[in-house]
DNA sequence: CTAGTTGCAAAGAGTTTGCATGGCG
DNA sequence: CGCCATGCAAACTCTTTGCAACTAG
C-alpha cells in the first residue's frame, strides 16, 4: 500500500522489526524513535496501513486506555500461534506439533476454523514462572 | 467492590447476563439499555469495576477506535477456553478434553502456563463456514 | 515533475472525573 | 441517616484529519 519509502517510514519499520512481537502504544513508539525522526501522526498513519495489511495486531490492555500495537514479522512465522506472557510482555511461538494438533482438534471437535494470525494465547512464560 | 445494588447496576448486570460473551462497546450497552435506565458514565464506572474484578475482558477490534467489553458469566465456565467467531461475533466454549489437552501440551512442551480467563481463540464458527 | 507523505495544529471521539443530588441499606 | 452511586457536563487523552510544504521516484 505505501508507495514511497520515506526516511520516516524506514525508521519506523526498522524499529518495529527490532521490537517484533512487543506490545507498544503509538505514543511509546513515537517517543522511542526520538530525535524527531517521525511525527506522532505519521506513526498513526503508518500503523493503520500496516494493520490493514495484516502486519500489525491491535490489543487492548486492561488498565490502560491506550491501544497497543504488535508487529509480527510475517516472513518467519506466518503459520504459527503466538503465546504472550502477561508478566514480561514477551511473545513466544508455540511449537509446531502442538499448534497443528490444536488446529486439528478444534476443526474436528468444535467445527471451528482458527485464525492463527488473530489469536494469541495469554499466560505466564517459563522465565517468569521461575521468578515467582 | 460495589456496595449498593442500585437499579442501574441491576439493569446493567441483567443486560450483561443476557448478552454474555458478546463483544459490546460502552456506548452500545448504554443505548441498548435505552429508556434512560443508566447513564453512560455509570456504565463506564460499573464496567471498570467489573473489569478489575476479572468479570469483564476488554478487546480492541480492528477498524474501530472503541474498546469492546465482554462479560463472561464465571459461574458456568470458569475453566473453559473461549472461541470467538470473527464473522458473527458469537463466543463458543471449547470442549473440555481438547482444552485440557492444549493446556497440558503447552505446559509440557512450551513451558507456558496458559491463563484461560484471558485468552480467546479467534476464527470462524461452523454456522459461518456453511454460509461462505 | 507528480503524487504520496509528512508535520502541525485543530477537530473528533471515547473515556474519565468533579460535584451536587438522590437512593440503598 | 450516612455513604455510595448516579447524572450531567466539563475535562482529558488518544486518535484522526485538513492542508500546505516537502520529497521519493
Amino acid at each position: 500500500m505505501p508507495k514511497y519509502m520515506t526516511k520516516q517510514r524506514k525508521a519506523l519499520l526498522s524499529f518495529l522489526s527490532a521490537h517484533a512481537d512487543e506490545e507498544l502504544s503509538a505514543r511509546q513508539i513515537a517517543q522511542m524513535l526520538d530525535d524527531d525522526s517521525i511525527s506522532v501522526s505519521a506513526v498513526y498513519r503508518n500503523l493503520s496501513a500496516l494493520e490493514q495489511d495484516g502486519k500489525i495486531r491491535r490489543v487492548a490492555k486492561s488498565g490502560s486506555r491506550e491501544v497497543f500495537y504488535q508487529y509480527t514479522d510475517c516472513s518467519s512465522c506466518k503459520d504459527c500461534l503466538h503465546l504472550s506472557c502477561e508478566k514480561c510482555g514477551k511473545t513466544y511461538h508455540m511449537n509446531m506439533p502442538d499448534a497443528d494438533r490444536l488446529v486439528a482438534a478444534l476443526a474436528q471437535n468444535d467445527d471451528f476454523s482458527i485464525d492463527k494470525s488473530a489469536t494469541v494465547l495469554y499466560g505466564v512464560c517459563r522465565e517468569c514462572k521461575k521468578q515467582s
